[in-house]
DNA sequence: CATTACCTGACACCTACCTGAACGCAGGAA
DNA sequence: TTCCTGCGTTCAGGTAGGTGTCAGGTAATG
């Protein structure tokens, strides 16, 4: 799982980074808000822990306005003791959970794997695109009423553009999405996932930007609805 | 929505109550352990709110009880700040959600529709999956026409997936279910008991999907065709 | 035209998975 | 006690399907 930790108390962000790499997962840590919003322009996080007095910021107007655009990515709430309307605030705002400082590593262990569960049987598991239908929990996808089954490594790619419907993804950003970090791929595995989702769902899905990426169809992500 | 309070403090038991009530739900509240056995055992309730400490008992022990016996309706733990083990094991136990005592009381109507929206589909006590008929209070199953019995393992898998139906469960997820956190399991446990499931289920029920986990075959589950 | 980027069918490897069988352990009966 | 039975767990061998690689072909760009 691919975290995005915002927080700017060193101490208790270098706790959590420890605990959270120990459990399998893979951190991005980072102090501000901006430095944050850079991170989700560009990554797909699966989870993003989410500190509420930032010095650049509230953490919940940040909230607020990621789910304004779209993005369901669950977050979790780090909040001390005495901001209870602001814990109330960030469940209204689209948080999942939060966490009360100071609280025990564990239970973040707990509350994460929890999110994790709860968020792949979130009451909108179906996401419309274009033709197909989505299924995020059952990871099945319907295309024109015939189930499409895809790989775990075709979701991986197919995943990215789901969670960022409008946005130009390279080839580096997808194989940094499929591969840890250390590991080298030499050759076109990128290209040849995206021929084998086309083949799947339809070669009108994911269009070619000439040395710079792939995206989804504008046709397919629409206006306004979608995800 | 009819919710089960169990809570051995008046003061906020009525505070609670009151605050239940004048959110549009109906409370049956009761401050012992056995009571709330006898209130369980003759209503369906849709959510249940639990003390884990109390006069008669401790409130985990109740809790994992119910779900051993097949019970999947949601609990939130009411929980002391001091209890951090307890509030783990609680989520270990089953538990959907905790608030920590003291807590606000808008922030308690938050969780329960959080909790409520999640469960928008209740599950019934006799659930119909393709042919076969469960009866997860007895934990007994028809399959056409004959009884087939399971194991207390084999229960505790199958019933991850009646829980969510649709949804894909990893093997760690499965893994997590069946074994406490500290518990190690180093081998294919899983596969075993999903083996096993399927010899007495019938082999088309749970399909593999290599690399990411089981699920219940589509044609079992049927389409919801909502969205 | 040449050049570059991308597509795609084919294939070998490898790993996740399946399954039968055996082992350990606990509870019950004699 | 000893034997038996049922359940949980482990292990090893076999298999099939996913993955990464490559080569040859195609489309875009100037």
């Amino acid at each position: 799982m691919r975290i995005l930790l915002v927080e700017d108390d060193t101490i208790l962000g270098m706790a959590v980074r420890d605990q959270i790499v120990s459990d399998g997962h893979t951190v991005d840590w980072v102090k501000r808000l901006d430095d944050a919003s850079d991170c989700v322009r560009t990554i797909a996080y699966e989870l993003v822990l989410l500190d509420l007095m930032l010095p650049d910021g509230r953490g919940i107007d940040f909230l607020k306005a990621r789910r304004q655009s779209g993005d369901v990515t669950p977050a979790i709430i780090l909040t001390a003791l005495d901001q209870i309307s602001e814990r109330i605030a960030g469940l209204n705002a689209g948080a999942d959970d939060y966490l009360v400082k100071p609280f025990n590593l564990s239970e973040l262990t707990a509350r994460i794997s929890a999110v994790a569960r709860r968020y792949s049987g979130s009451p909108n598991p179906h996401v419309k695109l274009g033709e197909l239908i989505i299924d995020t929990a059952a990871r099945s996808i319907h295309r024109a009423g015939r189930a499409v089954t895809l790989t775990a490594r075709e979701w991986s790619v197919f995943e990215a553009f789901l969670q960022r419907p409008r946005a130009l993804l390279s080839k580096a950003q997808l194989e940094e999405r499929l591969y840890s970090f250390d590991a080298e791929v030499e050759s076109n595995t990128i290209e040849v996932y995206i021929g084998r989702l086309r083949k799947k769902l339809g070669h009108e899905f994911i269009e070619t930007v000439r040395g710079m990426g792939y995206r989804l169809a504008e046709q397919i992500v629409g206006t306004k609805d979608g995800i």
